[in-house]
DNA sequence: GAATTACATGAATATATGTTCATATATTAG
DNA sequence: CTAATATATGAACATATATTCATGTAATTC
């Protein structure tokens, strides 16, 4: 009823803003089942390694994916349930459209 | 585990591009509680009606929204309880948040 | 019909954003 | 130390986007 708090209406808006992007969506998806190295995702979604890179650093900031170094790659996920439960509702729901 | 398919990658990222807009995200939860006018949903949210007109276009397009006309004034409201469900789990989520 | 209220639309503009290309850093292999 | 692989970063640029201002339309009141 009461207008939430503006701070709370910009970090609602910066997630969202990330993930208004294909690219950044794809990367996303990309990460929902485990961990993937930086190049995989590149060939995953058709993106240049540069790119990927560069929107990964963004939804790192955000706390929407988590990076590990692992010898000489670095492996991205989805940060936590919340997030993976978020892309995975939408998915179902815009699966029955047809408008 | 397969990509999905590019229309659907398109569609979900143009939603959450409306979403990622701080004055259409308060226009949105103004929404939220029943039909409310144009007039008084610039006025709860401090933007002009003319920005208010233009963002509600864009939500209406998207089908986020759905607007009725009584005489005078067009009443706005959430298009249907997904989009609903949608807002209150981020809202509820982001609540908690310190960082 | 003239005036008023409430909303919608179009053009214009300043700013933000996605992408590429070139280059840098890190880790491992010879 | 040199070379090679994998990722990150910075600058540059073309395009998209949010906002304003001016104007248009729709419904009502006098």
């Amino acid at each position: 009823m009461t207008p939430l708090p503006d701070a709370q209406i910009l970090r609602i808006a910066e997630t969202y803003k990330l993930l208004g992007d294909p690219t950044r969506l794809r990367i996303l998806m990309a990460c929902l089942n485990g961990p993937v190295a930086v190049g995989d995702i590149a060939r995953l979604t058709g993106a240049s390694p540069s790119l990927v890179s560069h929107n990964l650093r963004l939804l790192r900031a955000a706390r929407l994916v988590r990076g590990e170094r692992r010898t000489r790659q670095v492996f991205y996920e989805t940060a936590d349930a919340h997030i993976r439960h978020m892309l995975t509702d939408i998915i179902d729901h815009t699966a029955e459209e047809q408008s």
